[in-house]
DNA sequence: CCCAATTAATCC
DNA sequence: GATTAATTGGGT
């Protein structure tokens, strides 16, 4: 007999604890119950069943209360995910179920809407319309209204129409003729507002997406369905792939997910699925209400809905009988969650794939390394989408090399000639151009605008970190420091100290260059609210703005024909950054930007400015060969030991007393190093990237393996004897995205 | 020796 | 996370 559940209780605690079921929940308490158990001298907790035993090993246990919600609040599948969260990325149970369990859902406060709903009685008695017309003209409106809506209508909608008021629908409720009660409503973000949605059918497939269709289709009826990565250029049509595949699912009576990068969650993407499939969707993003949010949740889990598009939390949306999976743009970074759990989406969504044996698709133009590698070795099944639909050109790339620019002027310029050049052509033209102002980042490399020259760590391969105040250089890898020479190691040249242009200088500098033409600048921090962004865009739509200028964030997702010229004004900034992953990240975003000219009838043309231009990275993007850079990046990776041939965990801690937090972190090192197998490779405590913020200390270590599953293990049951002392915070990152 | 303030331990 | 017990430390 079952009759001890685990409970894990909803206030962090790392733990899980013993309740006896009573005989009268018996059978009803099950894995994925939400309940309310007593706890401490508390009365009543908010915990969820995770397992459940025959016996304890303590005695004297306390009852389970009551359930909350009808039936298991999360389905097996859902908490089979979440304990593999929980372990893999060393993260305490509760927390993953918080992540698979939306707040709305968990807290009471949010429940349906039920306003008061307008039926016809049924058999409707006998009413003589002329006569109700003469003496009560509102009413017989009213009644005319709800005999042309079958079923009723909620009665605000039903006043709203006819233009009757309160009064006329109490009055044909006295002479009982109608019913007035209340229904359930569901908020739902997704209704047609002012816009008509045009309802489309099944584009024409080209040759390479329909054999990609057949592939995805095949391999659903397999008995253990693959991962399949997408690789499609942009452009190449991988939406549409998706949305043929999931009208197959719908056929077999399954379901639906599809997760999207917050930001590429526009209306308009929204309305591409509300055109195509007739059937209920269900949305999921951050900027939904939390009574939305609820509804929605809802709609999934009752079956009311069997699609669900969202950002990246949607990967738990409650869905049935899944069939598919699709993770697009799956190398987008924001995938990533950057507080507990800190698990990675498109991950979740390969190992959800596994649980509830599904097909999962990722796709994407550029596809992340780990997934590259993983096709490349048969884990993934790859398949390629090589051309665009439209049959266009790819935009041709120039690159632009700014250390002759430098040698000619004499000084250092945001624009080069070529780019001026190419700016003022296109406003000549009345066509439009992007610049990209790819952001400093919170750390800097030093870069001698002269010969290219990079400081870098000779041991890690990687640029060093100049530390501007300090006159330092600094690895955050091995966490090597050197000072700063006087000259160019390369060239000798004296002042070589090169630290780029703000992005307010940029623009100045445009706005003086081209004083007459409109120029409008648009970045991440605008606090205007999220209306500022959809009006930019629509003004740069119609034409009012010639010149956008904007970081890489803008990027995605944009698609103007007449858009002709896109400039990246200084590509160094990405490409080296103190981080492994600069090259992969450059790459990725300038052929996703070389991807986003040329999309109407006009060539698009793509100007890279940068000071290092025999690099590998600015060559493979300049003939769009993404292939050719993996290739050569993985070489690099392997070599050094960085992922995907690794996992890398970032272990960091944080504190507001320097030396506290050094040393403990100093002995927690000691006591982990010991444990860890040989395979494992450990970075000494450094002081980490933002080693000071807001007056706290950050210090981490860095951890790489093979096996990483065995490695957590040891970390996490280390970190459990551990005890940080107070003031002391300490965060683990695994598969951390940046060091 | 007292009291407040910090820290450690407990919760099935 | 919240409550309680234990320890510390600065004052008289």
């Amino acid at each position: 007999m079952l009759l001890v559940a685990k409970v894990v209780v909803e206030i962090a605690l790392n733990r899980e604890f013993d309740y006896a079921i009573p005989t009268r929940l018996q059978g009803q308490v099950v894995p994925g119950s939400m309940v309310t158990v007593p706890f401490g001298r508390r009365a009543a907790t908010r915990g969820y069943v995770i397992d459940l035993a025959d016996s304890s090993p303590y005695a004297g246990l306390k009852e389970i209360q009551e359930i909350v919600g009808d039936g298991p609040m999360v389905q097996s599948e859902l908490l089979a995910l979440a304990k593999w969260i929980s372990r893999y990325y060393c993260a305490p149970v509760e927390s993953a179920i918080r992540a698979v369990l939306p707040a709305v859902i968990r807290k009471r406060g949010q429940a349906f809407r039920s306003p008061l709903f307008l039926a016809l009685v049924e058999p409707l008695p006998d009413i003589d319309p002329p006569t109700l017309k003469k003496k009560s003209p509102l009413q017989a409106t009213l009644l005319d209204l709800l005999l042309r809506s079958p079923g009723g209508l909620f009665l605000q909608d039903a006043l709203r129409q006819s233009g009757a008021s309160p009064e006329a629908a109490k009055a044909l409720v006295r002479k009982g003729w109608v019913t007035l009660t209340p229904r359930t409503q569901e908020r739902d973000p997704l209704l047609p507002k002012d816009r008509e949605i045009l309802p489309t059918d099944p584009l024409p497939l080209m040759a390479a997406q329909a054999t990609a269709l057949k592939a995805i289709q095949m391999a659903m009826a397999e008995p253990r369905p693959p991962v399949i990565l997408l690789h499609g250029v942009t452009g190449s049509g991988k939406t549409e792939v998706y949305m043929q595949a999931i009208d197959h699912v719908l056929a077999q009576g399954k379901t639906a997910l599809v997760l999207v990068p917050e930001i590429a969650l526009t209306p308009q993407m929204i309305e591409r699925f509300l055109g195509r499939f007739h059937v209920p969707l269900a949305i999921q993003h951050s900027h939904l209400s939390d009574g939305e949010r609820h509804d929605m949740w809802h709609r999934v889990r009752e079956g009311r809905a069997r699609i669900m598009i969202g950002a990246r939390s949607a990967v738990f949306a409650p869905l049935k009988n899944l069939g598919l999976i699709v993770v697009d743009e799956e190398h987008e970074p924001s995938y990533k969650q950057d507080e507990l759990p800190r698990y990675h989406a498109r991950d979740v969504a390969v190992m959800r794939g596994h649980l509830e044996k599904c097909v999962v698709v990722l796709g994407s133009a550029t596809p992340a390394l780990e997934s590259y590698r993983n096709a490349r070795q048969g884990k993934y099944r790859l398949i390629s989408l090589p051309h665009r639909v439209d049959h266009r050109q790819m935009p041709g790339v120039r690159v632009v090399d700014m250390r002759q620019e430098a040698a000619k002027t004499g000084k250092i310029n945001a624009f080069s000639s070529d780019l001026v050049e190419a700016m003022r052509h296109r406003l000549s033209r009345a066509e439009q151009t992007i610049l990209f102002l790819n952001r400093r980042g919170y750390a800097t490399s030093l870069l001698c605008p002269k010969c290219g020259y990079i400081a870098q760590c000779p041991e890690c391969n990687l640029a060093y970190t100049y530390h501007r105040q300090s006159e330092q250089l600094r690895c955050h890898i091995c966490g090597a420091v050197k000072g700063v020479p006087g000259v160019c190691p390369t060239c000798q040249d004296p002042a070589f100290r090169y630290s780029g242009l703000g992005t307010q200088k940029v623009e100045e500098f445009l706005c003086k260059l081209f004083p007459k033409a409109k120029i409008q600048r648009m970045d991440a921090d605008m606090t205007s609210g999220k209306d500022a962004h959809a009006r930019i865009l629509n003004d740069f739509r119609v034409g009012r703005i010639d010149i956008l200028v904007g970081t890489q964030m803008v990027a995605k997702g944009l698609d103007f024909p007449n858009v002709t010229l896109i400039g990246v004004v200084n590509a160094d900034l990405s490409l080296h950054m103190p981080d492994f992953r600069a090259g992969e990240r450059t790459v990725q975003l300038l052929i996703q930007v070389a991807g986003r000219a040329g999309r109407g009838d006009l060539p698009g043309e793509v100007l890279i400015q940068t000071y290092t231009p025999f690099h590998p990275a600015i060559q493979m993007a300049r003939r769009l060969d993404f292939d050719g850079f993996c290739d050569q990046e993985l070489e690099f990776r392997k070599e050094l030991n960085y992922p995907p041939f690794t996992h890398l965990v970032c272990l960091q801690v944080q504190g507001r007393d320097e030396i506290k937090v050094r040393t403990a972190l100093d002995e927690f090192f000691k006591r982990l190093q010991p444990r860890l197998p040989s395979e494992v490779i450990i970075t000494e405590p450094a002081p980490a990237a933002l080693a000071k913020a807001k007056g706290s200390y950050r210090f981490q270590m860095l951890l790489r393996t093979t096996r990483i599953m065995g490695m957590t293990e040891i970390l996490r049951r280390t970190l459990d004897e551990f005890k940080w002392p107070s003031g002391v915070d300490c965060t683990t990152d695994v598969d951390a995205m940046s060091v």
